[in-house]
DNA sequence: AACCTAAATGTTCAACAATTCGTTCAATCT
DNA sequence: AGATTGAACGAATTGTTGAACATTTAGGTT
């Protein structure tokens, strides 16, 4: 996205200290321009506001767990179920950690979340999208088949929205957490009634019963 | 719970017009107490606090409500499905419109749910209760089973989480909820995969493919 | 001309003052 | 004695004001 030493980077490099030092709100602009040597007027020339700033920040560090994220759902050597508890278990804790290690991320994640909805909106629709490559991958070796599966990726992601900003929605530990995410795992790929108690051994799922 | 026309019950009557006219900031305990005919320090006999008047009225509102969730739960002409769709949904639409048609019982939801979480809890607890009949009167009439069904309705709590309180977590439409809803609902009860095709039809889930 | 600065501007925010309100309780009434 | 009152207290809320801040822009520098 943004070039390795440009004056651009050097802004976000900058901002992205003080503002996980100090928190959104206390940096004021003037810091951020003097820690990069310039006028505070300045930093308009590379970003429109200091929003825009935080996005940019956001922006690099959700890129880095989308990599992620795609690895683990086309993983070879794991069936669909465990691709798909490897995805929604690397989203709850990559996103609790970060909340729990410093609160000047929470801050950051609910300016964002208030003042750009549409932000949020993207990394929704970009996670659906590896949840639909997941699913399409799993089509192909034949452990599952949905017909919609834009469609199928959304109800998932609208089940599983509670561990999607953990802290933001219940007070509930990592562990609490963790056994409610495996539990409604199970719901959504066996549904609420076991079909086949020999498939539902291994957490099998096939598409028609042998 | 409180008999017809007893003084707590007039203050109660007297609080709901006011909250649900003002809306509980803007409402005092002196114009409650007044329209009762007595003064602010009496109440105290008969509630604890201001919370406790707002507690009261939406516990009558909350036990109507459960009546009409328990019959749906076991209506005979209903099948599982069917009745767990029936569940949810009067849920959803309740409380949709309930925050809709006054923005007053928003405020007074946040208020309770902020200052006494035990009761937002309380009603889950009681709400899941229900669930478990639903699925016990399923297995019954031997239209699906598991063993065990309280994590079950937990779980479908937990999936079902964004329903519960619409626009508190989301700014989507009724009808945007409600297509979310339904397909949630149909990835709990068949699982992703649907095993099979020909149960999948009329949305009849069985024990163990015929 | 491209790049940057620094002062100007209008908005936001925090600290403080004033007021209102929930709650208590000593006094009053029945 | 038990029920009720209303003045009194402190916590919370509101209103206000001045400083701090994000953003703009008129200039200066290379």
């Amino acid at each position: 996205m943004s070039g390795k030493d440009t004056v651009r980077c050097k802004i976000v490099e900058a901002a992205k200290k003080r503002f996980s030092h100090f928190g959104y709100g206390k940096t004021t602009m003037a810091e951020v321009a003097s820690d990069c040597a310039m006028s505070p007027g300045n930093l308009y020339r590379f970003f429109p506001g200091k929003l825009d700033i935080a996005e940019a920040i956001a922006t690099e560090d959700f890129e880095k767990h989308l990599t992620s994220l795609r690895k683990l759902a086309v993983a070879p050597a794991r069936d669909a179920r465990q691709r798909l508890h490897d995805l929604l278990f690397e989203e709850l804790r990559r996103t609790y950690h970060k909340l729990e290690k410093d609160p000047r991320a929470y801050e950051m994640a609910s300016v964002i979340a208030r003042e750009r909805p549409e932000f949020a909106n993207w990394m929704l629709a970009t996670e659906r999208k590896i949840l639909v490559e997941l699913l399409e991958e799993a089509e192909r070796r034949g452990e599952l088949s949905c017909d919609d599966k834009e469609y199928v990726a959304e109800m998932v992601q609208s089940a599983t929205m509670k561990f999607r900003y953990p802290q933001l929605w219940s007070k509930l530990t990592l562990p609490a957490l963790e056994r409610e995410l495996e539990g409604v795992l199970t719901l959504l790929i066996q549904g609420i009634c076991p079909q086949s108690l020999a498939h539902q051994r291994h957490g099998r799922v096939t598409t028609v019963p042998a």
